[in-house]
RNA sequence: GGGCGCGUAGCUCAAUUGGCAGAGCAACUGACUCUUAAUCAGUAGGUUGAAGGUUCGAUUCCUUCCGCGCUCACCA
């Protein structure tokens, strides 16, 4: 990825140039009228007679992306907002240095102009510039004009570029930004306060992931990047804030892939006496709500499929509802709930479902419900395209969920699933300080056995719990993987603004310089 | 980490069985005062991702490395 030296240089030498007209290389600042999407809005609609009678003298900022010269006279597009507006600079305009300006200019400098509004003989509403302000050089050459930029590692490195130009890009990001808007918006709405906890952690928990681990010089002390909020926003409903929410990053130290990143963007939401059942349906409208904010609808496209978000369409069952729901024909007569009950009816339950379908790991020595979930996630997930409400998981993977009243090996917690992925988790809050506790020692004994991703424990936690933690129902939502379904995006990398690759070799701007 | 695939000019892509490394756009010079993939004439631009090997000869075949993509495993 060497700079062209020879544009670059030639470039830099039209910039002195540009300053010998008297224009500043790199002038700070430039009033402007209006903005290019601002004209498009309003005069879009004028015809040229109307445009002619009552003169719009405008003043606008842009980036060439697009010029023509021809002699005398020539045309350009500026793009500003990701929309482009056409510019006519005529020598008589604009004076002997002003055409000299144009002249020297490149695709992809910044310029401002200024003018009136006018429709050229082909009917596009373009500027008549009288005046032009040189703002800042490209000194790089833009990717070529029809293709564009289509490398996806130089788009990924290089996402200024990409962001140039291909709109459509810059239009996931518009999209992105509106969805965290309106998270925010609905959480302020009702009654939430948006807090801000610990990135960096001593134990890394609330969830069950590998974490990095970085070093403070002066405490001489390794801490974790954390993989969730969790325990930290449940100790703010110890403190007295009954709805809190957090938006912010996650990291987790394991692979990558199209619904990978290590760092991740996650919404945390608890709320005070409520249950999993009070939280499932508010992030529900939550979602719904996103939907309509983000694309003015319910219905989003997801490469052959149409997802409607409307909550008329979503569906709830059990786990073990699914796992029966959508138990391959293949493998024989559908178990029955029964069958999640004992160890041997599990093991039996995944030799069948192997015979027929992708391959379930069993672990006799892991707990049976974590069987159950991987024959979940086996059986089900690739079906679930249509938002759907997962409930009741296994305590044994569950660590800081409460166990159902009556069936103490599930707990009341659940999942949504939309596109093939899991886009959030939640559930009625465990508090009980001693029952945590042994969950934690469950945990333990997990990584004992040989799960590093086992939860640790965590004193402090408990200690905060046994002040008194109200009831509660909290939630997790995957901001990355919401993005994704509500702009057709079938790799995070494509709604993560710089996704994380390896390290390139880059020429230092001293082997292009001199 | 395993498997499959890709890497050629700034960008998008060609190159027959292993036989002189090319085109379009971008760039440069010149002409052109309503063009829009502007047009016309000309010029320049390359360690074919890197290193090694086979060969008279390698972009092409082999090995290793680097980077990217897809996929599987672990995970949200």
């Amino acid at each position: 990825m060497a700079l062209d030296e020879n544009i670059y240089k030639l470039r830099l030498e039209k910039l002195k140039q540009i300053e010998a007209l008297g224009q500043r290389a790199y002038p700070t600042k430039y009033e402007f009228t209006h903005t290019i999407p601002s004209i498009l809005a309003e005069y879009s609609q004028k015809s040229a007679e109307e445009l002619d009678q009552s003169r719009v003298n405008v003043r606008i900022a842009g980036r060439i992306m697009a010029i023509r010269l021809m002699g005398k006279a020539g045309f350009a597009h500026l793009q500003q907002g990701g929309q482009k507006l056409q510019i006519y600079v005529k020598k008589d305009a604009v004076g002997e240095k002003g055409f000299e300006l144009y002249k020297l200019l490149d695709l992809g400098d910044h310029v401002g102009v200024s003018g009136y509004l006018f429709r050229t003989r082909t009917g596009e509403l373009s500027i008549h510039v009288e005046e032009i302000t040189f703002l800042s050089k490209d000194l790089l050459p833009l990717p070529e004009k029809w293709h564009g930029l289509t490398d996806v590692e130089l788009r990924y490195r290089q996402r200024y570029v990409d962001l140039v130009m291909n709109p459509e890009v810059r239009e996931v990001f518009l999209k992105r930004s509106k969805l965290v808007q309106s998270m925010r918006r609905f959480l302020d709405a009702h009654g939430f306060i948006e807090v801000e906890t610990p990135m960096m952690q001593q134990i890394a928990g609330g969830a069950v992931a590998k974490p990095f681990i970085t070093h403070h010089n002066t405490l001489d002390m390794d801490l974790y990047l954390r993989i969730a909020p969790e325990l930290y926003l449940k100790r703010l409903t110890v403190g007295g804030f009954d709805r809190v929410y957090e938006i912010n990053r996650n990291f987790r130290n394991e692979g990558l892939g199209w619904r990978w990143n290590p760092e991740f963007t996650m919404l945390e939401f608890y709320q005070a006496y409520t249950d999993y059942r009070g939280i499932m349906d508010l992030t529900q409208q939550l979602i719904e709500q996103a939907a309509i904010d983000v694309i003015g609808g319910t219905k989003t496209k997801w490469g052959e499929h149409e997802i409607d978000w409307a909550g008329s369409n979503w569906r709830r069952m059990t786990m073990r509802e699914a796992i029966i729901h959508y138990w391959p024909e293949t493998a024989g007569p559908k178990p029955t709930m029964q069958d999640f009950n004992s160890q041997d009816s599990v093991k039996t339950m995944v030799s069948r479902f192997n015979t027929a379908h992708a391959h379930v790991a069993y672990d006799p020595n892991e707990p049976v419900g974590k069987t159950i979930a991987a024959l979940f996630e086996a059986a089900a997930e690739e079906h679930l395209t249509q938002p759907t409400i997962i409930y009741e998981f296994p305590t044994a993977i569950s660590p800081l969920s409460k166990q159902k009243a009556d069936e103490p090996d599930w707990t009341e917690r659940w999942e949504i699933y939309a596109g093939q992925m899991e886009i959030a988790n939640g559930f009625s809050e465990l508090n009980d300080p001693e029952d945590q506790r042994r969950r934690f020692e469950q945990q333990l004994k997990e990584r004992e056995r040989g799960d590093e991703e086992a939860h640790q424990m965590d004193e402090d936690y408990i200690r905060a719990l046994s002040y008194g933690m109200p009831p509660a129902g909290g939630c997790g939502v995957g901001v990355d993987r919401l993005a994704m379904l509500l702009t057709d995006s079938h790799t995070i990398r494509d709604v993560i603004l710089f996704p994380l690759l390896r390290p390139e070799k880059v020429a230092s701007p001293e082997d292009v310089k001199e």
